[in-house]
DNA sequence: CTATTGTTTGACCAAATGGTCAGGATGACG
DNA sequence: CGTCATCCTGACCATTTGGTCAAACAATAG
């Protein structure tokens, strides 16, 4: 017994299988899109067809084109902050801050798309992040900057802004996803900068932050 | 006597001040656009609209979207590299790049709209900047990383890779332009990042390339 | 003033774009 | 097999978009 309203799978987690194929493929093609050409540069033509369904049928998973994009910036900010959480207070304060660094060096490698996603959002102003930026992000960063102050004043590392500190890291790392044709580019073709960079950023923080 | 073609002023200097004043209202407008909206984002409509101008008219000076955009990108070109053109190979090598480095970050305060005109375009992959990249930006940063490279030598600065020194660089003066939305919202209101940021890119470099 | 050159616009066009809809195809399941 | 819910599509629509054009409107040189 339908109650007149369209299905709109997409609001509670998929129940078949069908749906959780298509939604899935539909959200891969639509990082893809996004990503590249930004939410007014992508069209929902392109996503049908990186998709491989219909434009009617990605309409049929998803109400509109901004619900794609919603739904791809909500999947983000999740793991978005996910390295930043991980680092622990107990720990040794330079470990720590060397770690996520390498955890967000491998997250630029693995997941460019969301950091361009990401990228393209800030860039234009975060129309639709700015609740989640002021919000949930600020948030956290306050706390991990508390959190680093603290190390700061037991000098247990060099005293730094604990925020510029994180802007420098968030910089270096998403740099070699958002940049990555630059970095490629100039390097030159078949040189992977991933590992260079892992040991060059190992050692930029290492220096800045001992003693 | 007309032979038939259109002014298309463009492609020479302006010769009236008419020309000059509205060339140059079409261009400041489409940077604001094109810098937030990305090429495919961006309409003439918007661009007209910011500029003042009826559409029609933008295309009595620009034969198309495509030229103001080309023509902006190649006006960028230049002021982009200069900050590096300027770091002098008899110089003090720490002292030159720490210059570079202001320099860049003045730029990111100065004109966060040509940072996002570039970050733009090489985030969809620099479709229309990839040979200026692969030739001019390319030589530019070899013979800069040759000379950085002669200085570690020397034993003047700290054994570093000379392309990921520039690389973090650019991260880390562009990412105070092309993320400036989220820094400001998570320092806070009223909050002027860039004092901040200078002291701290200098402890930075300086920590990184003293010994 | 007048002729010429430079500037602007309203009206228009074809293609692209986000979105709708009725009906047909394809499951899943008893 | 039949039935019901899910899935998919061709045709269609209104709006937006890049671009054209003839004609009107300045600016200015002679």
């Amino acid at each position: 017994m339908d109650d007149g309203q369209p299905p709109e799978p997409q609001n509670e987690r998929p129940r078949t299988r069908i749906q959780r194929r298509n939604t899935r493929a539909i959200l891969d093609a639509a990082l893809e899109v996004f990503s590249r050409e930004g939410f007014r540069g992508a069209t929902l033509d392109m996503i049908a067809q990186a998709a491989g369904l219909s434009k009617p049928n990605l309409l049929y998973y998803f109400s509109s084109k901004e619900a794609i994009h919603g739904e791809l910036l909500s999947e983000l900010m999740d793991t978005w902050l996910d390295p930043l959480r991980e680092l622990d207070p107990a720990g040794e304060p330079a470990e720590e801050i060397l770690a996520y660094v390498r955890r967000k060096l491998e997250m630029s490698r693995d997941m460019p798309r969301e950091s361009r996603l990401f990228a393209n959002e800030i860039i234009q102003g975060a129309p639709r992040m700015m609740e989640a930026i002021e919000g949930e992000l600020k948030t956290l960063v306050d706390e991990k900057a508390a959190v680093i102050r603290g190390w700061i004043e037991a000098g247990r590392i060099a005293d730094v802004d604990p925020y510029h500190l994180i802007f420098s890291i968030w910089a270096l790392t998403q740099h070699y996803a958002d940049f990555d044709v630059q970095v490629r580019a100039v390097l030159g073709p078949g040189h992977d900068p991933f590992p260079e960079a892992e040991s060059f950023l190992e050692m930029l923080y290492t220096r800045l932050l001992n003693r």
